[in-house]
DNA sequence: CTATATGGACAAGGAACTTGTCTAATGGGG
DNA sequence: CCCCATTAGACAAGTTCCTTGTCCATATAG
């Protein structure tokens, strides 16, 4: 019956130790100057069509700490503002060759870390545990921190 | 091929949008003044003969930090202090009830973020995914943020 | 054309963490 | 029994990241 409060539990120990993973396989591929919250902001960014205030919403902050983050990530050659095709306020946000790069080493990573589940719980669990959590997952925008 | 990839970001997204509805719970049931990474205190502190130090390792964070959130917690009248038996140097952390009704709280709200999952899942899908999830479990401690 | 809303910049403040230093108590090895 | 390296914790200062508040330029509805 307690079956939920352990899950819960569960859930957030793994996502915390694969967080670390993540951030420990992206800096050892030469990208040290990223943090977990980085990867969030390059989630929506390489989406397209992100503006600031775009991403804002999508971390759950303020536009402010947003256009820190993007300024953070400009400064260190991660990220790029282009102009707008139809608002003269706004910029569009782009990664840089050094930014996808950033992103291929923490898919890498993130598949490193995932990969040892495969062998532990054999192929056919881990579809499962695929297919279950995808009915679980939130619809909205990928907020935390990894 | 790219299950990996997608779990990863499953386990992510789970884990955050859990943290923000055990949050909410905790903080609609009159425990406003606790944030996420209070829990993971709490947790540390209900097993019993924890010290600051003890803490600071179960966060992975410093001892002043941990010296900190625990001088907040004290203010607020969710730990207190105690003597240590055997080191004069030491003192021992102890929930007290408000502590103990706040750890309730964060319990209940964890069981009803997560009750959904059963009826989404069924029975049999939902008992292998506590068990499956038990088997990938870290061994060390529940770190991150809720 | 005017009124309101929105994207973004600038500035200041605060919350939570860090590093660095200090004192007091502990405990192992001569 | 006594050093002395180690450890628990307090105190102080600095950094980082986020917030609130304000402002301007542009966009959009009526």
């Amino acid at each position: 019956m307690d079956d939920a409060l352990a899950l819960s539990a569960l859930v957030l120990a793994l996502s915390g130790r694969l967080v670390q993973e993540i951030h420990d396989g992206v800096s050892r591929q030469g990208f040290g100057d990223l943090r977990p919250a980085h990867g969030f902001a390059f989630v929506r960014i390489s989406m397209g069509d992100a503006t600031t205030a775009d991403l804002a919403e999508h971390l759950g902050v303020t536009k402010q700490a947003a256009a820190q983050l993007v300024e953070e990530l400009v400064r260190k050659g991660y990220v790029e503002r282009r102009p707008h095709p139809r608002d003269a306020r706004a910029r569009l946000l782009a990664l840089t060759e050094t930014g996808w790069a950033a992103t291929r080493a923490a898919d890498q990573a993130a598949r490193a870390a995932v990969a040892p589940w495969r062998d532990l719980l054999g192929e056919a669990r881990f579809s499962e545990l695929v297919a279950d959590l995808t009915l679980l997952a939130p619809p909205g925008p990928i907020r935390p921190a990894w």
